[in-house]
DNA sequence: ACGGAGATGGACT
DNA sequence: GTCCATCTCCGTT
């Protein structure tokens, strides 16, 4: 089954259990299960693409399944683009848990971080930015198909469905001002890994 | 465990 | 000049 990207609203809870691969030419692989996600919609305040399209924004007007990558602060985030091409909605990606290649993502993250000295611990991908450091998630990504073919085997991610969907709850979203009474964060309940507690 | 402040850089008007 | 889909540190419980 493929994961439906039919709509980010709909997306958003699918991907909750799916596993984000990345390979990176010279590092071994790092799998990591989507526990967090955020649901941007069409003609949403909240959205980056409220108001249309521009330079930044683009690959959010374009085919459902590709990354979406983009810079605030100091860090970059994640989207995987959904619904059809024009309509600007994504979902945005924003904890993680590791499952394989941890060494690296710890590695990663260090490098992304000055005068870090203490261990890693849950703070290794709980957040937007967190999980692009751990998985070496760059600007260059923005545009990459996630999906079938046109992906950079040296230099790719990608993504498995969920083996079943996922039991999920929904809240408002985080660190947004606009539109914020909607509840388009979805989390898998349980996990350690999320980027607040419930 | 939680909350607030400051860093910070680019996109957009 | 303004506005952030953030992170980290350091204060207080």
């Amino acid at each position: 089954m493929p994961i439906d990207l039919s709509d980010a609203r709909a997306a958003a809870p699918a991907l909750l259990g799916a596993v984000l691969v990345r390979e990176k030419a010279g590092c071994p692989t790092r799998r990591a299960r989507i526990v967090e996600t955020e649901a941007y919609l069409p003609n949403d305040p909240a959205s980056h693409s409220f108001g249309g399209e521009t330079r930044r924004n683009a690959t959010m007007f374009g085919p459902a399944g590709n990354a979406y990558v983009y810079r605030i602060h100091r860090v970059v985030c994640f989207n995987i683009v959904t619904g059809e091409a024009g309509t600007g909605e994504a979902v945005l990606i924003r904890a993680v848990e590791p499952l394989e290649g941890r060494a690296e993502m710890e590695a990663a993250r260090t490098r992304a971080t000055v005068g870090r000295s203490r261990p890693w611990n849950y703070d290794l991908c709980n957040g937007p930015g967190k999980l692009c450091q751990a998985l070496d998630i760059e600007l260059s990504h923005d545009g990459a198909p996630l999906i079938g073919p046109g992906r950079t085997p040296s230099d790719s991610i990608s993504l498995q469905p969920a083996p079943h969907a996922a039991r999920f709850r929904s809240t408002v979203r985080i660190g947004i001002s606009k539109a914020k009474e909607e509840k388009l964060r979805f989390v898998l309940p349980d996990s350690l890994w999320l980027s607040r507690k419930l």
